[in-house]
DNA sequence: TCCCCGTCAAATGGATCCAATTCAGTGGTA
DNA sequence: TACCACTGAATTGGATCCATTTGACGGGGA
């Protein structure tokens, strides 16, 4: 088999397994046996390897000589440490954002404001019938918030801070921001606040308040999701 | 042959080769023959492919379906993309570090501004003698520069942040720096101050002023590479 | 009973083989 | 003469084959 559609085997190959390990269909520590991924798509080894070099260079995957390819399960550490460096691209994007933005994407955003306070409101009904998950209001919680801080970083108009930023968002699992912030109705309020405000901030053409906003808010994203996950790694410890 | 030791044949590979395009011993816009790579190392092509991924992946070469590797030139508008982000990411470097570095990285700090010093002597007696480029003077301010930037951002004690650095600076070819800054002894200077400053900040455990006067100095640094490059670029353009 | 060592299956790493694509050069035709 | 289609070498992409390493299992000895 050679390459179809334009772009190459190896690439749809290792997006794929990307998209498995960041969803959570495969789990962290797991390891990824080539053979299987071969079987799994249908084709030789050869590809599945470099799909894995790929990957190993976005650090979402450790090869280690002879022993293969185990899925990176990041320390609270690192993720700690991702976010330090995530709300600084972000606060700058914020910042070059109000200068270059389109009134197309300004009514994204809008829209995506939307989105969130729909998806508010789907929690709190859900959670008043005593219901303790919601595939509705996370789906739409987390496409907005993909549509929020894309829109922003593509009207930064700098191709080299949209990338670093998505690899940093790619470099592990998904899905943690909303499992913290769905916690308490009283966090996601905060949440959709704080994006109201850069909203705000930007339609106001106040690039240093959108930094700070951006910053703030990316900041306390961070503290929210390692502290969730440092409490449930102590769950775990105790149930262990 | 199987991977002698600790480290795997492919990552030796894709470092040498990186080094090569990096050094400018690999012109920009070069296509990477595999067959021609791995004559040149003795190995098969299997490992040379695996190694291009994995530079695709840092941006360095461009992999086209069927087309092969070609070694990615990248445009004054990317460098100057480029340079935004790391003027961000640094100065959050510079940030960290007051509060964190030790004794021994204040050392080498102040050792990495006497060999700046050194660079600029030596510039300086060599400019009189009429010689127009000198290899000592670039050898020992690259590595001044390298240390004094790279001591900084081990000092802020964030991984990520410095493996993202990291990954911008190889991403485009070296020399570019030196290659500005030596077009006249004050802009030299000018630079050398700016480090001093920074270095000044840093002793005195100033985070903000550290922060500033490092955004300020990488930034107009990368106003000095891409106004070189967008002349040397003019010049090419009017000889061709 | 516990530990050490040898053997063997399983998985990775590298080399080789074959297929598919690209591109340059050529020849034919309007 | 200009343009188009065809052909064939060069090159990449994927599959297969073989060597090497790893880690587990089991037997033997202290």
């Amino acid at each position: 088999m050679t390459a179809r559609g334009n772009q190459a085997l190896v690439d749809r190959l290792a997006a794929t397994i990307q998209a498995r390990v960041l969803s959570g269909q495969i789990a962290s520590g797991s390891r990824l046996r080539q053979e299987t991924l071969a079987a799994e798509f249908g084709v030789s080894r050869t590809p599945v390897r470099e799909a894995l070099r790929k990957l190993q260079s976005g650090g979402l995957v450790h090869v280690e000589p002879n022993r293969g390819a185990v899925v990176h399960g990041p320390s609270a550490r690192e993720i700690r440490e991702a976010y330090e460096v995530r709300a600084e691209l972000e606060g700058l994007a914020a910042e070059l954002a109000p200068t270059r933005i389109s009134d197309e994407q300004l009514e994204r955003l809008r829209e995506a404001e939307n989105l969130f306070r729909r998806s508010m409101g789907s929690l709190i009904r859900r959670r008043r019938n005593g219901k303790t998950s919601d595939w509705t209001a996370e789906s739409d919680w987390e496409q907005a918030n993909n549509v929020f801080h894309q829109v922003i970083q593509e009207a930064a108009g700098n191709a080299r801070l949209l990338a670093i930023i998505e690899t940093l968002h790619l470099s592990f699992p998904r899905a943690l921001s909303w499992a913290a912030l769905s916690e308490s109705s009283h966090l996601l309020e905060e949440n959709i606040e704080q994006h109201h405000r850069i909203l705000e901030a930007i339609e106001r053409r106040d690039p240093q308040e959108a930094r700070r906003l951006m910053v703030e808010h990316v900041r306390s994203a961070g503290e929210l999701v390692t502290l969730h996950l440092e409490q449930a790694g102590a769950r775990q410890a105790v149930e262990t």
